[in-house]
DNA sequence: CCGGGGGGTTGATCAAGATCAATTAGTAGG
DNA sequence: CCTACTAATTGATCTTGATCAACCCCCCGG
């Protein structure tokens, strides 16, 4: 494994000021007070990682809360030398936040999935400033609820369907984001996709084909989806697990 | 299924005075002013539930928090028909909070998996009292993260955990509850047992005899361990699974 | 031009657990 | 005591997805 201390004294730095008005504006820090902000930013640290970087480990203790600004993380964990992937966090949302107010271990380990800049606030500053301003103590709720129904979504998306269900929805969201059209490339080579969607890269590959049947025609990263309506019949979208804005 | 709108006639009732002060030495209401106490107060309700009740359906609107004083609850998910255990609410404390607090439909649905006493919190009054109540709030933080972190906790144990290591571990939880002892009952019966370790009955049935390599027997509902460390070397209990109180 | 490596695909096999069917056991009601 | 119902058990089979091995294909460096 790539010693993360090392990458930190290569690639980090204490937040310049000129970060502060980005960091600011995120909705966990919007209404706060001006000094109080000013104490979290103080010791915190604006990091870029190249991909598969274990960012934190299970069972330590809870030093910073991470925020994503882009790329993504995912959360997983260990035991007896199995592994499984538990969430992915995508841009802009904390992660370990629980962790963090509690000021209990990690139950998660978390590594990058792609190229990813993660800010590092020191949890104890995020606890003294928790107490103080009422606030961010607010915003804190909000973003809690936000991460434990993402958890639940996640996991309800992992136990209450196949992988050809899951892989069928994923391509139905990417869809959207395609601004609905017929024809899009995936955005993320196929072995994390696999992953991401808690499957192996030999099983997406015969996932792709079965998807066939469906109108989904598939050329390296080109995705073609012929007959919207018969893959949508299949893959049975439903916002209680794929829409992650409510 | 039976109509939860005529049990509430016959069981439930405005909550009665002598109930306030058990309520009011619950960590999520100790420290809040009384004012804002009596306001929370005002619209709630004590309930007994017998076994098997649906309190919750997901989709719905989420009207009360929920705090579980006694007995049990599942919360479940169901997609196109499959149905899947979540995890299992202990007293003393809330579900659906995540919920309440962001004004959203609930994410899974519960019923009681025993006879069971729940107190209803109109969730109209918990966001008023949150907004401007700091004490609330910081309670609310605490419990929200405490929520997470346990269907964390039960997350992991389903996923990487086998069905026998599930039950392994679940018979040691139980020894301890009964002081260590070395043959103890089975508090709930067996297909409620199977359900809460998400497995069939058959298989809890299976699980059972294969444990008799580990120094399992069992005969109804009595179970006796004879050799402790044997079944702990096969168990491999883990504080980030099955401490539920870090 | 050649060689090597990584991602991707394909086929065969395996393990965990679900499902289905049949049987047994325990218990409440008549 | 008999009967009916439900829980519990047992055996056989099926489904899902993981694993292992082989192979293809493309690209990059010498």
């Amino acid at each position: 494994m790539i010693n993360v201390k090392r990458i930190n004294k290569r690639n980090s730095f204490p937040m310049p000021k000129s970060h502060f008005s980005e960091i600011r504006e995120l909705d966990l820090f919007k209404g706060m007070g001006e000094d109080n902000f000013q104490v979290l930013m103080r010791g915190s640290y604006v990091q870029n990682f190249p991909p598969q970087i274990e960012l934190i480990n299970e069972g330590d203790p809870s030093d910073f809360l991470h925020i994503v600004l882009s790329g993504s993380v995912d959360l997983f964990s260990a035991w007896r030398g199995r592994e499984t992937s538990m969430a992915t966090v995508v841009p802009i949302s904390t992660f370990i936040l629980a962790a963090t107010i509690k000021n209990a271990p990690y139950l998660m380990s978390a590594r990058t999935l792609e190229k990813s800049r993660v800010v590092l606030v020191p949890s104890e500053n995020v606890r003294d400033v928790f107490e103080i301003d009422p606030v961010f103590a607010q915003a804190i709720v909000m973003e809690l609820a936000r991460c434990y129904r993402s958890v639940i979504k996640s996991t309800k998306n992992l136990k209450l369907r196949t992988s050809l269900e899951r892989l069928a929805n994923y391509l139905l969201r990417q869809q959207i984001h395609a601004n609905g059209a017929a024809e899009f490339d995936l955005v993320i080579e196929k072995r994390r996709l696999a992953s991401f969607l808690g499957m192996t890269p030999e099983n997406l590959s015969r996932a792709f084909k079965a998807l066939r049947a469906y109108g989904v025609t598939v050329d390296g990263v080109r995705v073609q989806i012929s007959d919207q309506y018969d893959l949508e019949r299949f893959a049975k979208p439903c916002p209680l697990i794929d829409d992650h804005s409510i």
